[in-house]
RNA sequence: UGGGGUGUCGCCAAGCGGUAAGGCACAGGACUUUGACUCCUGUAUUCGCAGGUUCAAAUCCUGCCACCCCAGCCA
């Protein structure tokens, strides 16, 4: 966590608001469209307007920006809400901008009666004719001086029905020369015949953005309305609608820069096109960078959290090194994960000079107040992990090699005597033997060697799936969906001591060396599926 | 070419006229029955560039440069 505490900008002005008198209390929304999965950009902007919220002792509300029924559904409100309660940021309220289509409506004729709105029967492309250029200002639409008797009835005949989608709009009356585009005459209702997935077919009009959401937040009495940098040139047309629909109190929008990560896809359509065309098995794949992703590939809400809160709140573009978020979740997981041995890619060793077995004990976590035991299975047949063996080692090699004894963890020192191997030179097997007074625990145990191997009893270990994933959408070579289509996931056919039986989905293991892993949600009875997390740092293959 | 933003270490990011916080990454070292963890140590004479004001500037002024966003009846 980070020690130093200095305010991000955004708390600056809650604070001056809030010294100077200017609101009197902090409230604050994050308003996702219903149309996809949040993803861990998401998760930045729900983290600072909880986190004012929450900072400030005030409200957050999440509220569903559903004004286009084209593109709308009720398996993203679910996906949203359930991700979000994940996340431990629950709302104080859940909302729907649709509920306020009544209030939109009247606040539409209300700008009509006050001449700052007229019914337009541009079409779209005469619309962007008219709308002039980023350097040439607009031209008025021949339909903007209308009386307000009859913009009040082609409007309410819009309502009822009477015109094809794309017909007519209505526009705000602003300034068709204004620098902002977004001045220029805004469209504020268009006609869509079509049918909503919470109004039903109440309405064939539908507010845009830009004259619902300044709506919407003054309808919850939100005071700082937190959004990202590219809203900005929307302000001055959020004050506009705010000043003249007449709300009280008014509501007022800051942006941020929205999060960037290093080799990570966080384009809706990119990550929607994944899963249209069966690249990855659904939002929740573990190779995705949704919240329903991260989860599954064993991510935990206070990383997220915490990696949020690391990285800042600011207004600059930038894009964070994924190592960050990688740091957090080791650092959760480093407190929270049992420890478990497990070979990924085995090698066997027979032991020589033993017979039998018998159990050993071996910590779940190597600190904390109640460190737990288990027992392990061992017998003269074991397997480490492939790596760890080296018949001709370079010089900083500490593991298993013909002229370095090793510890096997919790259980004894082995020395090499000879190997097996296949037709081809490999080694397909080392035989050792064991120094029995070397056994761990015991009174004669303090023999030192440089290197501690972890194994697993062959005897006794289950099969397992190891799950390993690329970086969370690809590595930053070529065409990412060729690239998820070939080698963002490999499957390892590996072995785990046997005292993992239990675990249940969800769960999370540092296998000791390997990394971390979460029992996936494909794990049944006879199989246990882990997908890795994130590996250990190493500091040895970093110097190889 | 118009408007709106932003430029401080490889990546984030403090700093708000008094002489460059912190985190990640990286590099050394200590410890270690996880080469993990933990613990030390090191890393911007410099703040996009150029001028100016000042005893003093990353912070103020002027001019330039670079990058991002805006011409959906999307949000």
């Amino acid at each position: 966590m980070s020690e130093i505490q200095s305010r991000n900008f955004i708390e600056e002005i809650i604070e001056n608001d809030l010294e100077s008198g200017r609101e009197d209390h902090v409230h604050t929304r994050f308003p996702p469209e219903p149309n996809g999965y949040l993803h861990i950009g998401h998760s930045k902007a729900i983290w600072i307007n909880y986190g004012m919220a929450k900072k400030y002792k005030g409200e957050f509300n999440l509220r569903f920006d559903d004004t286009n029924p084209m593109k709308e559904d009720d398996e993203y409100i679910r996906s949203i809400q359930k991700d979000i309660e994940w996340m431990g940021c629950s709302p104080d309220r859940v909302l729907f901008a649709s509920d306020y289509f009544d209030y939109m409506f009247e606040c539409a004729l209300l700008l009509i009666d006050k001449g700052l709105a007229y019914v337009c029967e541009l079409d779209a492309e005469q619309m962007r004719e008219y709308r002039g250029t980023l350097t040439q200002p607009g031209k008025e639409s021949p339909y903007r001086n209308r009386s307000l008797e009859e913009n009040k009835k082609l409007f309410l005949e819009m309502r009822d029905g009477k015109y094809a989608d794309g017909e007519k709009t209505l526009r705000a009356k602003i300034d068709m020369a204004s620098p902002n585009l977004n001045m220029r005459d805004p469209i504020i209702y268009r006609i869509m015949h079509e049918t909503h997935y919470r109004a039903g077919d109440k309405w064939c009009v539908y507010p845009m953005y830009d004259f619902a959401h300044p709506l919407g937040d003054a309808t919850e009495k939100i005071t700082h309305s937190l959004c990202s940098l590219e809203f900005e040139d929307h302000r001055p047309l959020y004050d506009w609608v705010v000043d003249n629909c007449e709300c009280d109190p008014k509501p007022h929008q800051y942006e941020f820069a929205r999060l960037n990560l290093t080799r990570t896809i966080m384009s809706k359509r990119y990550l929607k096109r994944l899963v249209d065309e069966g690249v990855v098995s659904g939002w929740d794949d573990p190779r995705m960078p949704t919240l329903s992703g991260l989860r599954r590939r064993g991510y935990t809400p206070e990383s997220i959290k915490d990696f949020c809160e690391r990285i800042g709140v600011a207004k600059a573009n930038s894009e964070v090194d994924v190592r960050l978020l990688e740091h957090c979740v080791r650092e959760h997981l480093n407190a929270e994960a049992e420890r478990r041995m497990a070979v990924l890619d085995p090698l066997k060793v027979t032991i020589s000079n033993y017979e039998g077995s018998e159990m050993l004990q071996s910590e779940n976590m190597p600190f904390g107040d109640n460190v737990t035991k288990r027992q392990v299975s061992f017998s003269n047949e074991i397997y480490i992990e492939k790596s760890d063996f080296m018949e001709e080692p370079p010089g900083k090699f500490f593991r298993l090699s013909p002229k370095r004894e090793v510890r096997l963890k919790n259980a004894y020192i082995i020395k090499y005597e000879d190997c097996v191997k296949n037709e081809k030179g490999e080694v397909i097997e080392v035989i050792c033997s064991l120094d029995p007074d070397s056994k761990s625990g015991g009174p004669t145990a303090g023999r030192k060697v440089k290197g501690t191997l972890h194994w697993v009893d062959a005897k006794t270990a289950l099969p397992c799936e190891v799950r390993e994933y690329d970086y969370l959408l690809n590595d930053g070579e070529g065409d990412f969906m060729d690239r998820m289509n070939e080698n963002s996931m490999s499957v390892m056919n590996s072995f785990i001591e046997r005292s993992a039986k239990k675990a249940q989905p969800g769960e999370k293991f540092q296998f000791m060396r390997n990394g971390y892993f979460v029992v996936d949600e494909d794990s049944d009875g006879e199989k246990l599926v882990f997908n890795k997390i994130v590996s250990l740092k190493d500091s040895f293959s970093r110097t190889l």
